[in-house]
DNA sequence: AACCACCTCAACCGCGGATTT
DNA sequence: GAAATCCGCGGTTGAGGTGGT
């Protein structure tokens, strides 16, 4: 939470509604809630810029919408991430990395920022404890990890956030396998560190082919997300974690084959409404 | 009871892609 | 085609809560 007499700092292109004058910052009343919530039910989501002019309230648009998004909406769940959450959540960052959205996206109900918080609250030191590299999902003692990798009682690093570097492995060889790599679309862009350089291209699918964008459906991401997550590759992997490459290095046939459609958890509800368009933005500037 | 350290998570920031003008 | 604006993402912050001493 911040405080709401914090100062905005300049430079984006974003500040200009959050920097005006009189505007409300800091946590919600009821009141604001209730006031946004009846009018997106009323008038619908979507233009957010407008929307707190619109419906009253001195907030600014990003503000609107993040509340909505991360607490007012019906559909977000509330409280204890389940174990089997816990698990897909797992699974999907081992896949994704920090593509929290797109994890969310695959977890009904919940938010972004809420598998993000979680993550960074639980999950990284549950792996850590357990002798795992939060960010690559190998063990810790494998890799030359830092000693910032190391949990932290730091008030001035109080959550560390790991850079992504999911193995890439087992959904790139899975593409070579059976996809095209450009029909998946995952990295334009340059979308997510590649931790397997190896793998020309994976970094930056379509590229040098735009117009495969148009073959990437949600459909066949999202089967291909299911058939991955489902691999019994992944509970070996955290069963026996000493030897990630020669498991992954060849997935099973089921992978895209019998096990394409298989569901997670609500396949339907569950993708993405950005995917993949949105799929390797901003991870350039990071890596 | 008071203090301190640590943890949690709602909210904000900065950025870049997409869209509109 | 350029500029302006909108939208949404991942990273970060810090107030409030909690537990230990």
């Amino acid at each position: 939470m911040r405080h709401p007499s914090q100062t905005t700092t300049g430079g984006s292109k974003t500040t200009a509604c959050c920097a005006k004058v009189g505007l409300k910052r800091g946590p919600w009343t009821s009141e604001e809630d209730e006031v946004l919530a009846n009018y997106i039910r009323r008038e619908g989501e979507g233009q957010w810029r407008t929307l707190p002019k619109r419906a009253g309230l001195l907030r600014c648009g990003k503000s609107c919408r993040l509340r909505w998004m991360n607490y007012l909406r019906p559909s977000v769940k509330r409280g204890h991430i389940a174990p089997d959450e816990e698990d897909l959540i797992l699974r999907l960052h081992r896949l994704l990395g920090n593509r929290w959205s797109l994890i969310a996206g695959r977890i009904p109900g919940r938010t972004d920022n809420e598998i993000k918080n979680y993550w960074n609250t639980h999950l990284s030191k549950k792996l850590i404890s357990q002798g795992i590299d939060p960010r690559t999902h190998n063990p810790l003692n494998a890799d030359h990890s830092s000693p910032e990798d190391k949990p932290s009682s730091s008030k001035s690093n109080p959550t560390p956030t790991p850079t992504p570097t999911p193995n890439h492995n087992l959904v790139a060889s899975a593409l070579e396998d059976t996809v095209s790599g450009s029909q998946l679309l995952m990295n334009k862009g340059s979308g997510y560190y590649n931790p397997n350089p190896n793998l020309h291209n994976f970094n930056g699918l379509a590229n040098e082919n735009d117009n495969d964008i148009n073959y990437c459906t949600d459909d066949v991401f999202s089967s291909f997300l299911n058939s991955l997550i489902n691999e019994d590759v992944f509970n070996n992997q955290y069963h026996i974690q000493q030897q990630p490459s020669p498991l992954i290095s060849s997935p099973p046939a089921s992978a895209f084959g019998v096990g394409w459609d298989a569901p997670i958890m609500s396949s339907a509800e569950g993708f993405n409404r950005h995917e993949p368009k949105r799929f390797n933005d901003h991870a350039e500037k990071r890596f």
